[in-house]
DNA sequence: CGTAGACCCTAACGTAACGTGAGGGTCAAG
DNA sequence: CTTGACCCTCACGTTACGTTAGGGTCTACG
């Protein structure tokens, strides 16, 4: 059994433009075209297609989505998995955001203003201390995180920079590896990875090999995180994550 | 009181840019400026980001929720209260997708195949079928859902064809009027919003003045029905919406 | 007092993910 | 054999910003 175009279209509720836009890019290539040229999709391109929707839905970048999609591990069910957590966080999030309404309501007939902090954490994005109860369950009963919190309070704006200086430069050299065809196993991107795993240990909390395998499993695992990875180099989260597993073993 | 444009930035979580952009527009202007051309922002400024914000995450664009809150009829306690019932309505959806994974997750390992239409139900944004309960809440205990569906379905392509047209027509009318600086309670306006009512009654189900005002009402608060007015002419929802208001007393 | 570094401005081009025609084949029904 | 619904490939338009570029402003420090 296969599909037109607009046959997909009217079924996932997308345009047949977006269609050929995933087609153009690679990111859903049909696996057939009929004599004349016109695009026929089956079975599998459907699944393929519902797994790039659901990404799409949690905010992953087109491009990310196909970095992903490519990786060696993929395989729908941990994909699914993966979805299904990352939904659920964005609905506490939501939840959140209702409950800051209320309390915004409420203020508004008490006639009281609202401290301008609270006014906006929902919007958030990226706060640790928002998804401190969530990080604290991926990091188990560690203090890391109260650690992490009171150490980087005393750190100056040059300390930052430093910091991220350092950071860059690991980046950038796993990046410069990746490009290269190097597989998570060379040796310069093994070295690169445990120099990471030393600054976080340095700069944020103790971070033994086992803590640090979570960490890369939480940089595929959160959009946020991987961003910041993927921004550099599309993949590379995943990237540094499976190097992060190896260096652990 | 006041911030700049950086101090606004990070305890919003928006980007300084962001602030640029929302000021070109005209989306929020701060309220002053400094002598050297310094954006200044006083708490009301911060209260009217907020409103942008919450518009902004439940899919609004940036035009419709100008002309949303430019409208006379706008205050901070009806928009909070419209936003809570949209996040709501959003959040369920995401609990709709997380189920939607778990019966993937299920078929996948019994083995099964989903049906596509299963696959791709909860990503359609416009499907009444999908809003039913919703639909009927809004619509009190009416069978007007039910009838709507029941004589739609003998219709013919011609027949969506002519309904389509009979309603641009009357879209074109407003717009047009709008354009031309009338108010809503405009003679020619208020014509074609009572032609309007009878479409609806002719085409889909018995509507009274009672149903055509609960109808506008949700032109507007849904962003779903919103569009299709509001990408005709930003502001034609609310425009629709007020003139039917008239047209019921 | 002057200068370095963190911030601010405007202006203007770049980008992601499609939307929207233009111009032109394809195919089933009548 | 034609008409209307679909399909194709360009290719430029749009939204909501990102990203330099080029240049003032402000405050702390030597």
């Amino acid at each position: 059994m296969s599909y037109t175009v607009s046959q997909v279209a009217s079924l996932a509720s997308v345009s047949v433009r977006t269609l050929h836009h995933y087609d153009e890019t690679g990111l859903l290539t049909p696996s057939k075209r009929s004599e004349a040229g016109y695009r026929l999709y089956n079975d599998s391109d459907l699944e393929r297609l519902q797994q790039v929707l659901f990404f799409r839905e949690l905010g992953f970048a087109l491009d990310v989505i196909a970095g992903l999609m490519k990786e060696p591990g993929f395989d729908r069910e941990s994909a699914l998995l993966m979805q299904r957590e990352l939904l659920s966080e964005r609905a506490s999030q939501l939840h959140a955001m209702i409950q800051a309404i209320d309390t915004a309501l409420d203020a508004q007939q008490k006639g009281l203003t609202m401290s301008k902090e609270d006014m906006f954490e929902v919007f958030g994005e990226f706060d640790p201390a928002e998804h401190e109860a969530e990080v604290k369950e991926r990091w188990g009963d560690s203090d890391a995180y109260a650690e992490s919190t009171r150490r980087t309070k005393r750190y100056t704006k040059q300390d930052w920079l430093r910091i991220k200086e350092e950071g860059a430069l690991v980046v950038e050299g796993l990046a410069a590896r990746m490009d290269a065809g190097a597989g998570t196993d060379d040796t310069e991107v093994q070295r690169l990875v445990e120099e990471h795993r030393l600054q976080i240990d340095r700069n944020f909390y103790p971070c033994s090999k086992e803590m640090h395998a979570n960490l890369g499993r939480m940089y595929v695992a959160d959009p946020r995180f991987a961003k910041t990875y993927d921004d550099v180099r599309p993949g590379l989260a995943q990237f540094l994550c499976d190097a992060i597993q190896i260096n652990a073993e």
